[in-house]
DNA sequence: CGTGTTCTTGATGTTGATCAACAAGCGTGG
DNA sequence: CCACGCTTGTTGATCAACATCAAGAACACG
């Protein structure tokens, strides 16, 4: 699942008054929150791009999800985090208050219904996800990810936010696997590469008939 | 994700009186709803197993869960089902108008409250499934759904209610491989199968090392 | 300009898919 | 009750996709 939590109207730009306890900036990389930390805190991204996965224990990653300025995550069901949070390039998040959010749903309806909103669709991107994983091959998981990246941008050009071993951690592949795939696209015209860092979709609709 | 939402104690065994639009049954195999159908109900399973999950054009299938009985499935962001749901084996679901169900929300901040719960349960399932999907070989994806089956059911001999098929397609996997995976922790004393459809757990410690 | 990191490319290996045959259940009808 | 056919599951042989291992090339940064 890419990006699973947008709010937009109830806490976004103004911060409402009372559930936000300030911003806090973070360097590329660093850690917003880990697995096992105490879930008190819920995240809303100001700017720039974050990733939350998870880790076996033989070293193996698997990223859920990337988050993109306005949207909120660290949402747990539980006390405890189950994934951990890092910063894709510098990042800043406005920091809530679980209790003070929760306190603030249950009086206010509309607030309520938001965060059911953003659960839910955080969850339907995740079954996106699983589809993706479980069902379609090396191409049509690249292919997925850079149309999901430029549907987000709103622009067929656009700068790749994360490294080639988050885009191969997120799509359940290594990095020579997306490496080879995104030259295949290249040469055969789908895209271009001008730096490594920035892709342009040139045909999209063969990227997406790549998608089914 | 295995089995995604339960509802416990609001609207359970004595449905909550105006939500329950009545209790219907389904033979196996039979489609519960579509995608593309309107999402203007909710289902809560009361007996029996089901599956929902998509399908590719080109046949390809991916199974996002199974639910059992107690737990509540067809929830969705927009008004469309973005899944199929289907019986594995003979089911009966209890179905709840999806207006009534908020607008009891609405009224009731519990009911709101669990809703949210149920959700972002679902939520952490499915992102179990993606990382099995995405970073765990055959074996370990056969011995994860092993345990999820026996946790579920409290047991470690158990009825297996889906077919090779299913498990497959919950998978990622086909159904040859499967069903290697199952003769081979059978010969390594990790399993017994009296039956095609029945699994004893007899080395539970062996099959959690291999989900690690 | 080095020097370390990230990315790409190539050669080879492994896992799981595919194709094919066979076995085991299971329901139906004789 | 058995015979038959149909579905589901197992097993084997081969193949393909992707991983792994190993160099290089391109950047990024001091």
């Amino acid at each position: 699942m890419l990006s699973p939590l947008r709010f937009e109207p109830a806490f976004s730009q103004p911060a409402l008054p009372g559930v936000s306890a300030g911003v806090i900036r973070y360097a590329a990389g660093e850690e917003i929150f880990a697995e096992g930390d105490a879930a008190d805190q819920v995240y809303e991204l100001v700017e720039g791009t974050v990733r939350t996965g998870r880790l076996l224990r033989d070293g193996r990653r698997q990223i859920d999800a990337f988050h993109f300025a306005g949207e909120a995550f660290g949402f747990e069901a539980g006390d405890i985090h189950r994934t951990t949070a890092e910063a894709v390039g510098d990042v800043a998040v406005r920091i809530v208050r679980r209790r003070a959010l929760s306190d603030l749903a249950a009086r206010d309806g509309d607030v309520a219904r938001k965060l059911y909103q953003v659960t839910i669709a955080g969850l339907q991107r995740s079954q996106d996800h699983v589809l993706m994983l479980g069902r379609r091959s090396a191409c049509e998981r690249v292919a997925g990810l850079l149309l999901l990246l430029a549907d987000r941008k709103g622009e067929a050009a656009f700068d790749l936010p994360m490294s080639r071993q988050d885009m191969a951690d997120y799509l359940g592949l290594t990095i020579e696997t997306v490496s080879r795939t995104l030259t295949a696209f290249l040469q055969e015209g789908l895209i271009a590469l001008p730096t490594v860092r920035h892709v342009e979709l040139l045909d999209r609709p063969a990227l997406e008939a790549l998608c089914e």
